[in-house]
DNA sequence: TCAAACCAAATGTTCGTACATTTGTCAAGG
DNA sequence: CCTTGACAAATGTACGAACATTTGGTTTGA
Protein backbone atom coordinates (compact mmCIF):
# COMPACT_ATOMS: atom_id res chain seq x y z
CA UNK A 1 0.00 0.00 0.00
CA UNK A 2 1.88 2.65 -1.59
CA UNK A 3 0.04 6.21 -2.72
CA UNK A 4 2.28 7.10 -5.20
CA UNK A 5 1.96 11.24 -4.48
CA UNK A 6 3.28 10.56 -1.38
CA UNK A 7 1.58 13.93 0.10
CA UNK A 8 2.91 13.56 3.44
CA UNK A 9 1.31 14.91 6.44
CA UNK A 10 2.80 18.53 7.84
CA UNK A 11 3.16 18.85 11.30
CA UNK A 12 1.05 21.85 12.54
CA UNK A 13 4.05 24.25 13.05
CA UNK A 14 5.01 23.90 9.39
CA UNK A 15 1.00 23.87 8.20
CA UNK A 16 1.02 27.04 10.14
CA UNK A 17 4.64 28.78 9.21
CA UNK A 18 2.81 28.03 5.32
CA UNK A 19 -0.54 29.71 6.15
CA UNK A 20 1.14 32.54 7.62
CA UNK A 21 3.51 33.11 5.21
CA UNK A 22 0.80 32.99 2.93
CA UNK A 23 -0.99 35.60 4.52
CA UNK A 24 2.49 37.83 4.31
CA UNK A 25 2.41 37.40 0.78
CA UNK A 26 -0.93 38.21 -0.28
CA UNK A 27 -0.70 41.45 1.95
CA UNK A 28 -3.06 40.25 5.03
CA UNK A 29 -0.84 40.91 6.89
CA UNK A 30 0.77 44.34 5.26
CA UNK A 31 4.56 44.60 5.21
CA UNK A 32 5.77 47.29 8.11
CA UNK A 33 2.28 46.00 10.52
CA UNK A 34 2.45 44.20 13.08
CA UNK A 35 1.48 40.37 13.39
CA UNK A 36 -0.95 39.12 16.23
CA UNK A 37 0.50 39.03 19.57
CA UNK A 38 1.34 35.02 19.89
CA UNK A 39 -1.77 34.07 22.28
CA UNK A 40 -3.85 35.64 19.97
CA UNK A 41 -2.49 33.41 17.28
CA UNK A 42 -2.07 30.46 19.17
CA UNK A 43 -6.17 30.59 19.82
CA UNK A 44 -6.77 31.31 16.28
CA UNK A 45 -5.10 28.32 15.10
CA UNK A 46 -6.21 26.11 18.42
CA UNK A 47 -2.60 25.32 19.21
CA UNK A 48 -0.39 25.74 21.98
CA UNK A 49 1.73 29.10 22.09
CA UNK A 50 5.04 26.91 21.57
CA UNK A 51 3.90 25.78 18.31
CA UNK A 52 3.06 28.83 17.30
CA UNK A 53 6.53 30.11 18.42
CA UNK A 54 8.03 27.34 16.51
CA UNK A 55 5.90 28.80 13.37
CA UNK A 56 7.42 32.38 14.39
CA UNK A 57 11.00 30.90 14.60
CA UNK A 58 11.22 29.80 11.50
CA UNK A 59 9.83 32.84 9.59
CA UNK A 60 11.95 34.80 11.17
CA UNK A 61 15.24 32.69 10.46
CA UNK A 62 14.40 33.35 6.63
CA UNK A 63 13.65 36.76 7.57
CA UNK A 64 10.46 37.57 6.60
CA UNK A 65 9.21 38.83 10.09
CA UNK A 66 10.92 40.74 12.89
CA UNK A 67 10.05 40.08 16.50
CA UNK A 68 11.08 41.95 19.26
CA UNK A 69 10.46 41.23 23.18
CA UNK A 70 7.80 43.58 24.20
CA UNK A 71 7.25 44.74 21.56
CA UNK A 72 5.72 42.29 19.27
CA UNK A 73 6.44 40.94 15.82
CA UNK A 74 6.73 42.36 12.51
CA UNK A 75 6.15 42.17 9.09
CA UNK A 76 8.93 42.38 6.87
CA UNK A 77 9.33 43.52 2.96
CA UNK A 78 8.60 39.66 0.80
CA UNK A 79 11.36 40.31 -1.01
CA UNK A 80 11.59 37.59 -4.22
CA UNK A 81 15.63 37.00 -2.66
CA UNK A 82 16.51 34.10 -0.50
CA UNK A 83 18.49 32.89 1.80
CA UNK A 84 21.53 31.79 0.25
CA UNK A 85 21.10 27.85 0.63
CA UNK A 86 24.17 25.46 -0.85
CA UNK A 87 23.09 23.81 -4.05
CA UNK A 88 24.64 22.23 -7.14
CA UNK A 89 25.61 23.82 -10.54
CA UNK A 90 22.13 22.32 -12.18
CA UNK A 91 19.97 23.01 -8.98
CA UNK A 92 21.26 26.72 -9.19
CA UNK A 93 20.52 27.10 -13.03
CA UNK A 94 17.18 25.13 -12.70
CA UNK A 95 15.77 27.81 -9.88
CA UNK A 96 16.93 30.91 -12.55
CA UNK A 97 15.05 28.77 -15.04
CA UNK A 98 17.36 27.18 -17.03
CA UNK A 99 18.05 23.99 -18.58
CA UNK A 100 21.78 22.93 -17.02
CA UNK A 101 24.02 20.35 -19.19
CA UNK A 102 27.34 20.16 -19.03
CA UNK A 103 30.28 18.54 -21.57
CA UNK A 104 33.36 16.64 -19.71
CA UNK A 105 36.19 17.47 -20.65
CA UNK A 106 38.66 15.70 -19.09
CA UNK A 107 38.55 12.96 -16.12
CA UNK A 108 42.00 11.21 -14.61
CA UNK A 109 42.89 9.99 -11.28
CA UNK A 110 45.53 12.69 -10.41
CA UNK A 111 47.72 13.39 -7.43
CA UNK A 112 46.19 15.88 -5.49
CA UNK A 113 47.03 19.91 -5.91
CA UNK A 114 48.13 20.96 -2.42
CA UNK A 115 45.45 22.93 -1.61
CA UNK A 116 43.34 19.66 -2.38
CA UNK A 117 45.20 18.11 -0.16
CA UNK A 118 44.67 20.46 2.40
CA UNK A 119 41.11 20.34 1.88
CA UNK A 120 40.93 16.34 2.01
CA UNK A 121 43.47 15.50 4.94
CA UNK A 122 45.55 13.41 2.55
CA UNK A 123 48.45 12.75 1.46
CA UNK A 124 50.20 11.53 -1.54
CA UNK A 125 46.85 9.86 -2.85
CA UNK A 126 45.33 9.97 -6.09
CA UNK A 127 41.67 11.64 -6.78
CA UNK A 128 39.20 12.10 -9.17
CA UNK A 129 39.77 15.24 -11.78
CA UNK A 130 36.94 15.92 -13.76
CA UNK A 131 36.88 19.36 -15.95
CA UNK A 132 33.93 20.07 -17.08
CA UNK A 133 32.16 22.85 -19.39
CA UNK A 134 28.95 23.99 -18.11
CA UNK A 135 25.71 25.47 -19.72
CA UNK A 136 22.60 27.07 -18.94
CA UNK A 137 19.89 26.53 -22.34
CA UNK A 138 23.40 25.61 -24.17
CA UNK A 139 24.70 28.83 -23.29
CA UNK A 140 28.44 28.36 -22.01
CA UNK A 141 28.39 29.60 -18.22
CA UNK A 142 31.18 28.03 -16.92
CA UNK A 143 34.30 25.88 -16.56
CA UNK A 144 34.20 23.82 -13.65
CA UNK A 145 36.97 21.86 -12.33
CA UNK A 146 36.32 19.18 -9.35
CA UNK A 147 38.24 16.95 -7.28
CA UNK A 148 36.86 14.03 -5.42
CA UNK A 149 38.53 12.33 -1.95
CA UNK A 150 39.45 9.12 -2.58
CA UNK A 151 37.53 7.19 -0.11
CA UNK A 152 34.53 7.88 -1.71
CA UNK A 153 32.80 4.32 -4.23
CA UNK A 154 32.71 6.07 -7.27
CA UNK A 155 33.53 4.19 -10.57
CA UNK A 156 34.63 5.91 -13.20
CA UNK A 157 31.22 4.76 -15.34
CA UNK A 158 29.30 6.65 -12.36
CA UNK A 159 31.50 9.76 -13.25
CA UNK A 160 31.33 9.56 -17.13
CA UNK A 161 27.63 9.77 -17.05
CA UNK A 162 27.18 11.41 -14.12
CA UNK A 163 24.98 15.07 -15.00
CA UNK A 164 25.02 16.65 -11.15
CA UNK A 165 27.42 15.48 -8.37
CA UNK A 166 25.32 16.27 -5.58
CA UNK A 167 22.53 14.20 -7.27
CA UNK A 168 25.57 11.34 -7.41
CA UNK A 169 26.06 11.39 -3.84
CA UNK A 170 22.84 11.76 -2.44
CA UNK A 171 20.67 9.18 -4.54
CA UNK A 172 23.26 6.88 -5.85
CA UNK A 173 25.65 6.87 -3.06
CA UNK A 174 23.06 8.14 -0.14
CA UNK A 175 25.40 10.59 1.27
CA UNK A 176 23.94 13.77 2.39
CA UNK A 177 25.20 16.86 1.27
CA UNK A 178 25.75 19.50 4.49
CA UNK A 179 27.79 22.34 4.12
CA UNK A 180 29.80 24.04 2.34
CA UNK A 181 32.73 26.88 2.49
CA UNK A 182 33.19 29.09 -0.68
CA UNK A 183 35.26 32.02 -1.31
CA UNK A 184 34.64 34.14 -3.98
CA UNK A 185 36.68 36.18 -6.20
CA UNK A 186 37.19 37.92 -9.83
CA UNK A 187 39.74 38.09 -12.59
CA UNK A 188 40.59 38.33 -16.15
CA UNK A 189 39.84 35.52 -18.16
CA UNK A 190 43.53 32.95 -18.40
CA UNK A 191 44.59 31.00 -21.49
CA UNK A 192 43.02 28.03 -21.66
CA UNK A 193 39.68 30.00 -20.21
CA UNK A 194 39.50 32.67 -22.91
CA UNK A 195 39.14 29.52 -25.10
CA UNK A 196 36.72 27.57 -23.15
CA UNK A 197 34.51 29.99 -22.15
CA UNK A 198 34.92 31.83 -25.75
CA UNK A 199 35.54 35.54 -23.56
CA UNK A 200 38.29 38.43 -23.33
CA UNK A 201 36.87 39.40 -20.38
CA UNK A 202 35.95 38.72 -16.43
CA UNK A 203 35.11 35.34 -14.93
CA UNK A 204 34.18 35.17 -11.20
CA UNK A 205 36.01 32.10 -9.55
CA UNK A 206 34.34 30.07 -6.49
CA UNK A 207 36.45 27.63 -4.44
CA UNK A 208 33.87 25.14 -2.31
CA UNK A 209 34.74 22.69 -0.07
CA UNK A 210 31.64 20.67 0.15
CA UNK A 211 31.20 18.91 3.43
CA UNK A 212 28.99 15.25 3.79
CA UNK A 213 26.22 14.70 6.72
CA UNK A 214 28.86 12.58 8.69
CA UNK A 215 31.05 15.34 8.58
CA UNK A 216 33.43 13.58 5.26
CA UNK A 217 35.11 16.10 3.29
CA UNK A 218 33.36 14.95 -0.41
CA UNK A 219 34.28 17.75 -3.01
CA UNK A 220 37.08 20.16 -4.02
CA UNK A 221 35.24 22.19 -6.63
CA UNK A 222 36.59 25.42 -8.47
CA UNK A 223 33.96 27.44 -10.78
CA UNK A 224 35.10 29.47 -12.93
CA UNK A 225 32.14 31.53 -14.23
CA UNK A 226 31.51 34.13 -17.10
CA UNK A 227 31.05 37.61 -15.67
CA UNK A 228 28.79 38.42 -17.89
CA UNK A 229 26.37 35.75 -17.93
CA UNK A 230 26.36 35.24 -14.05
CA UNK A 231 25.09 37.35 -11.15
CA UNK A 232 25.11 36.10 -7.47
CA UNK A 233 22.28 37.00 -5.47
CA UNK A 234 21.78 36.87 -1.91
CA UNK A 235 19.63 38.08 1.35
CA UNK A 236 21.71 38.88 4.32
CA UNK A 237 20.32 39.34 8.02
CA UNK A 238 21.68 41.27 10.44
CA UNK A 239 23.62 39.49 13.86
CA UNK A 240 21.49 41.02 16.74
CA UNK B 1 24.44 50.74 41.44
CA UNK B 2 25.62 49.94 37.99
CA UNK B 3 28.44 47.30 36.84
CA UNK B 4 30.37 48.93 34.71
CA UNK B 5 31.36 45.80 32.90
CA UNK B 6 27.61 44.64 32.48
CA UNK B 7 28.49 40.91 32.19
CA UNK B 8 24.81 40.37 31.55
CA UNK B 9 23.77 37.16 33.20
CA UNK B 10 23.17 34.64 29.77
CA UNK B 11 20.27 32.53 29.88
CA UNK B 12 20.76 28.89 30.15
CA UNK B 13 20.41 27.84 26.53
CA UNK B 14 23.18 30.38 25.88
CA UNK B 15 25.64 29.33 28.27
CA UNK B 16 25.09 25.76 27.15
CA UNK B 17 25.32 26.89 23.52
CA UNK B 18 28.68 28.26 24.33
CA UNK B 19 30.22 25.04 26.32
CA UNK B 20 29.18 23.23 23.88
CA UNK B 21 30.61 24.61 21.19
CA UNK B 22 33.83 25.57 23.03
CA UNK B 23 34.48 21.78 23.93
CA UNK B 24 33.73 20.65 19.76
CA UNK B 25 36.56 23.84 18.86
CA UNK B 26 38.93 22.23 21.66
CA UNK B 27 38.29 18.69 20.51
CA UNK B 28 36.71 16.92 23.24
CA UNK B 29 33.76 16.72 20.95
CA UNK B 30 35.55 15.20 17.34
CA UNK B 31 34.44 16.21 14.59
CA UNK B 32 32.49 13.31 12.95
CA UNK B 33 31.88 12.16 16.14
CA UNK B 34 28.73 12.17 17.67
CA UNK B 35 27.11 14.34 20.96
CA UNK B 36 25.68 12.72 23.73
CA UNK B 37 21.76 12.33 23.20
CA UNK B 38 19.84 14.88 24.19
CA UNK B 39 18.58 13.02 27.30
CA UNK B 40 22.09 12.58 28.51
CA UNK B 41 22.84 16.39 27.87
CA UNK B 42 19.86 17.45 30.32
CA UNK B 43 21.24 15.30 32.80
CA UNK B 44 24.59 16.35 32.60
CA UNK B 45 23.84 20.40 32.80
CA UNK B 46 20.88 20.19 35.18
CA UNK B 47 18.41 21.13 32.87
CA UNK B 48 15.08 20.33 30.82
CA UNK B 49 15.73 18.56 27.54
CA UNK B 50 13.86 21.67 25.90
CA UNK B 51 16.35 23.91 27.31
CA UNK B 52 19.24 21.40 25.87
CA UNK B 53 17.10 21.59 22.34
CA UNK B 54 17.40 25.31 21.86
CA UNK B 55 21.52 25.28 22.41
CA UNK B 56 21.34 22.45 20.19
CA UNK B 57 19.24 24.24 17.48
CA UNK B 58 21.27 27.39 17.46
CA UNK B 59 24.05 25.20 17.16
CA UNK B 60 22.61 23.55 14.19
CA UNK B 61 21.50 27.09 12.52
CA UNK B 62 25.46 28.12 12.48
CA UNK B 63 25.88 24.90 10.90
CA UNK B 64 28.28 23.47 13.58
CA UNK B 65 26.38 20.18 14.29
CA UNK B 66 23.98 17.79 12.35
CA UNK B 67 21.04 16.25 13.60
CA UNK B 68 19.16 13.22 12.18
CA UNK B 69 15.57 11.90 14.11
CA UNK B 70 16.42 8.59 15.03
CA UNK B 71 20.16 8.53 14.31
CA UNK B 72 21.73 11.37 16.92
CA UNK B 73 23.54 14.39 16.48
CA UNK B 74 27.00 14.84 14.70
CA UNK B 75 29.58 17.50 15.26
CA UNK B 76 30.38 18.98 12.24
CA UNK B 77 33.92 20.39 10.97
CA UNK B 78 35.13 23.51 13.10
CA UNK B 79 35.90 25.86 10.33
CA UNK B 80 37.15 29.67 10.92
CA UNK B 81 35.19 30.91 7.83
CA UNK B 82 31.02 31.92 9.14
CA UNK B 83 27.58 32.09 7.95
CA UNK B 84 27.59 35.78 6.55
CA UNK B 85 26.13 38.52 8.33
CA UNK B 86 24.60 41.67 7.12
CA UNK B 87 27.56 44.23 8.33
CA UNK B 88 29.14 47.74 7.15
CA UNK B 89 32.23 48.03 5.42
CA UNK B 90 33.55 49.51 8.37
CA UNK B 91 32.58 46.07 10.77
CA UNK B 92 33.28 43.76 7.57
CA UNK B 93 37.55 45.57 7.78
CA UNK B 94 37.45 45.33 11.25
CA UNK B 95 36.78 41.51 11.20
CA UNK B 96 39.20 41.22 8.58
CA UNK B 97 42.01 42.83 11.07
CA UNK B 98 42.41 45.81 9.32
CA UNK B 99 41.27 49.62 10.61
CA UNK B 100 38.72 50.62 8.00
CA UNK B 101 38.57 54.49 7.13
CA UNK B 102 37.25 56.68 3.81
CA UNK B 103 37.26 59.69 2.15
CA UNK B 104 34.61 61.72 1.53
CA UNK B 105 34.54 62.72 -3.08
CA UNK B 106 30.92 64.25 -2.85
CA UNK B 107 27.89 64.61 -1.00
CA UNK B 108 24.85 66.53 -2.69
CA UNK B 109 20.73 66.30 -2.39
CA UNK B 110 20.05 65.31 -6.16
CA UNK B 111 17.13 63.57 -7.88
CA UNK B 112 17.16 59.76 -7.26
CA UNK B 113 18.23 58.00 -10.23
CA UNK B 114 15.47 54.93 -11.28
CA UNK B 115 16.90 51.79 -9.64
CA UNK B 116 16.99 54.14 -6.47
CA UNK B 117 13.41 55.59 -6.86
CA UNK B 118 12.70 51.50 -6.81
CA UNK B 119 13.96 50.60 -4.04
CA UNK B 120 12.59 53.42 -1.73
CA UNK B 121 9.55 53.16 -3.62
CA UNK B 122 9.28 57.34 -4.09
CA UNK B 123 8.75 59.47 -7.21
CA UNK B 124 10.39 62.72 -7.84
CA UNK B 125 12.49 63.06 -4.44
CA UNK B 126 15.50 64.27 -3.30
CA UNK B 127 17.64 61.89 -1.90
CA UNK B 128 21.17 62.28 0.20
CA UNK B 129 24.12 61.19 -2.64
CA UNK B 130 27.48 59.89 -0.27
CA UNK B 131 30.55 59.48 -2.98
CA UNK B 132 32.90 57.50 -0.96
CA UNK B 133 36.34 56.23 -1.48
CA UNK B 134 37.07 53.40 1.46
CA UNK B 135 40.23 52.03 2.67
CA UNK B 136 41.84 49.22 4.87
CA UNK B 137 45.51 50.21 6.60
CA UNK B 138 45.29 53.24 4.79
CA UNK B 139 45.60 51.05 1.50
CA UNK B 140 42.28 51.94 -1.11
CA UNK B 141 39.63 48.94 -1.16
CA UNK B 142 36.65 50.42 -2.78
CA UNK B 143 34.54 52.96 -3.85
CA UNK B 144 31.18 53.26 -2.54
CA UNK B 145 28.22 55.05 -3.85
CA UNK B 146 26.04 56.01 -0.77
CA UNK B 147 21.74 57.05 -2.01
CA UNK B 148 19.71 57.33 1.69
CA UNK B 149 16.02 58.16 1.74
CA UNK B 150 14.27 61.06 2.10
CA UNK B 151 12.21 60.57 5.12
CA UNK B 152 15.21 59.80 7.83
CA UNK B 153 15.67 62.53 10.02
CA UNK B 154 19.29 63.16 8.75
CA UNK B 155 21.60 66.48 8.50
CA UNK B 156 24.48 67.40 6.12
CA UNK B 157 27.02 67.44 9.19
CA UNK B 158 25.84 64.07 10.87
CA UNK B 159 26.49 62.67 7.11
CA UNK B 160 30.14 64.80 6.87
CA UNK B 161 31.74 63.62 9.71
CA UNK B 162 30.13 59.91 9.66
CA UNK B 163 32.90 56.94 9.25
CA UNK B 164 29.72 54.12 9.43
CA UNK B 165 26.25 54.73 8.10
CA UNK B 166 25.00 51.43 9.85
CA UNK B 167 26.73 52.89 13.48
CA UNK B 168 24.93 56.52 12.49
CA UNK B 169 21.41 54.75 11.99
CA UNK B 170 21.99 52.37 14.87
CA UNK B 171 23.54 54.35 17.40
CA UNK B 172 22.69 58.42 17.23
CA UNK B 173 19.04 57.50 15.20
CA UNK B 174 18.69 54.71 17.13
CA UNK B 175 17.31 52.56 13.94
CA UNK B 176 17.90 49.08 13.95
CA UNK B 177 19.58 47.57 10.95
CA UNK B 178 18.01 44.36 9.86
CA UNK B 179 18.17 42.75 6.20
CA UNK B 180 19.08 43.60 2.96
CA UNK B 181 19.26 42.25 -0.31
CA UNK B 182 22.44 41.93 -2.12
CA UNK B 183 23.27 41.41 -6.00
CA UNK B 184 26.78 40.85 -6.83
CA UNK B 185 28.40 40.92 -10.22
CA UNK B 186 31.98 41.56 -11.58
CA UNK B 187 33.53 43.87 -14.59
CA UNK B 188 36.67 45.87 -15.60
CA UNK B 189 37.09 48.90 -14.32
CA UNK B 190 35.36 51.88 -15.89
CA UNK B 191 36.03 55.72 -16.29
CA UNK B 192 36.57 57.20 -13.44
CA UNK B 193 37.02 54.09 -11.19
CA UNK B 194 40.29 53.46 -12.89
CA UNK B 195 41.56 56.63 -11.27
CA UNK B 196 40.14 56.34 -8.05
CA UNK B 197 40.80 52.96 -7.50
CA UNK B 198 44.19 53.00 -9.36
CA UNK B 199 43.90 50.32 -11.33
CA UNK B 200 43.22 48.93 -14.93
CA UNK B 201 42.02 45.67 -13.61
CA UNK B 202 39.16 43.76 -12.09
CA UNK B 203 36.07 45.05 -10.01
CA UNK B 204 33.57 43.17 -8.11
CA UNK B 205 30.42 45.14 -7.89
CA UNK B 206 27.76 45.03 -4.81
CA UNK B 207 24.33 46.21 -4.71
CA UNK B 208 22.42 46.38 -1.59
CA UNK B 209 19.52 47.50 -0.30
CA UNK B 210 18.83 47.69 3.30
CA UNK B 211 15.98 47.13 5.46
CA UNK B 212 15.17 48.62 8.99
CA UNK B 213 13.49 46.59 11.90
CA UNK B 214 10.39 48.45 11.05
CA UNK B 215 10.80 47.33 7.56
CA UNK B 216 11.62 50.55 6.08
CA UNK B 217 14.14 50.90 3.66
CA UNK B 218 17.16 52.74 4.99
CA UNK B 219 20.03 52.58 2.34
CA UNK B 220 20.37 51.67 -1.55
CA UNK B 221 24.50 51.31 -1.32
CA UNK B 222 26.82 50.14 -4.73
CA UNK B 223 30.71 49.37 -3.82
CA UNK B 224 32.51 48.60 -6.60
CA UNK B 225 35.72 46.93 -4.67
CA UNK B 226 39.40 46.19 -5.99
CA UNK B 227 39.27 42.53 -6.72
CA UNK B 228 42.84 41.90 -6.63
CA UNK B 229 42.56 43.00 -2.98
CA UNK B 230 38.78 41.70 -1.85
CA UNK B 231 37.85 37.69 -1.51
CA UNK B 232 34.22 37.33 -0.58
CA UNK B 233 33.99 34.13 1.27
CA UNK B 234 31.43 32.64 3.13
CA UNK B 235 29.61 29.09 4.55
CA UNK B 236 26.17 27.67 2.63
CA UNK B 237 23.67 25.45 4.19
CA UNK B 238 21.95 22.64 2.72
CA UNK B 239 18.11 22.64 2.20
CA UNK B 240 16.80 19.65 3.84
C1' DT C 1 7.33 70.84 32.38
C1' DC C 2 9.82 66.98 32.83
C1' DA C 3 11.70 63.06 34.77
C1' DA C 4 10.78 59.07 37.59
C1' DA C 5 7.72 55.38 38.77
C1' DC C 6 4.42 52.36 37.46
C1' DC C 7 1.85 49.27 34.53
C1' DA C 8 0.14 46.43 30.87
C1' DA C 9 1.32 43.85 26.89
C1' DA C 10 4.37 41.30 24.35
C1' DT C 11 8.09 38.15 23.60
C1' DG C 12 11.72 35.26 26.12
C1' DT C 13 13.04 31.48 29.33
C1' DT C 14 12.42 27.20 31.57
C1' DC C 15 10.29 23.29 33.22
C1' DG C 16 7.95 18.81 32.57
C1' DT C 17 5.14 15.31 30.15
C1' DA C 18 3.54 12.34 26.55
C1' DC C 19 3.60 10.48 22.32
C1' DA C 20 5.25 10.20 17.10
C1' DT C 21 8.57 9.23 13.78
C1' DT C 22 12.93 7.85 12.00
C1' DT C 23 16.89 5.05 12.02
C1' DG C 24 19.99 1.26 12.73
C1' DT C 25 20.51 -3.29 14.49
C1' DC C 26 19.63 -7.86 15.16
C1' DA C 27 17.22 -12.00 14.96
C1' DA C 28 13.95 -15.11 12.72
C1' DG C 29 12.33 -17.24 8.62
C1' DG C 30 12.07 -18.11 3.78
C1' DC D 1 21.85 -15.11 1.57
C1' DC D 2 18.60 -11.96 1.85
C1' DT D 3 14.34 -10.09 3.21
C1' DT D 4 11.10 -9.15 6.96
C1' DG D 5 9.77 -7.83 11.47
C1' DA D 6 10.55 -6.47 16.04
C1' DC D 7 12.84 -3.50 19.03
C1' DA D 8 15.49 0.09 21.16
C1' DA D 9 17.41 4.56 20.85
C1' DA D 10 17.35 9.00 19.24
C1' DT D 11 15.32 13.21 17.60
C1' DG D 12 10.73 15.51 16.39
C1' DT D 13 6.09 17.20 17.67
C1' DA D 14 2.81 19.10 20.75
C1' DC D 15 0.79 20.61 24.95
C1' DG D 16 0.51 23.54 28.98
C1' DA D 17 2.10 26.15 32.87
C1' DA D 18 4.68 29.64 35.33
C1' DC D 19 7.58 33.26 35.61
C1' DA D 20 11.25 36.79 33.58
C1' DT D 21 12.38 40.55 30.82
C1' DT D 22 11.74 44.18 27.59
C1' DT D 23 9.16 47.80 25.72
C1' DG D 24 6.21 51.65 25.26
C1' DG D 25 2.84 54.31 27.15
C1' DT D 26 0.69 56.52 31.18
C1' DT D 27 0.42 58.35 35.40
C1' DT D 28 2.41 60.76 39.13
C1' DG D 29 5.17 63.88 41.73
C1' DA D 30 8.80 67.43 42.30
Amino acid sequence: MIALTAAKKLPKHEEIRIQLENKMRSDSYKTGSKLPPEIELSAEYNVSRSTIRQALRSLEEKGLINRKSGHGTTVMPMINTEIQKLSSFSEDMLSRGYVPSSKLLDIQLIDAPLHVQEAFKIKNKKVWYLKRLRFADDKVIALQLLYIPPNLPIQLNDLVEMESYYELLESKLNIKVHSATETLSARKAENEEKELLQTEDTVIEFDRITYSNNAECVEYIRGIYLASQYKYQFKLIRDN
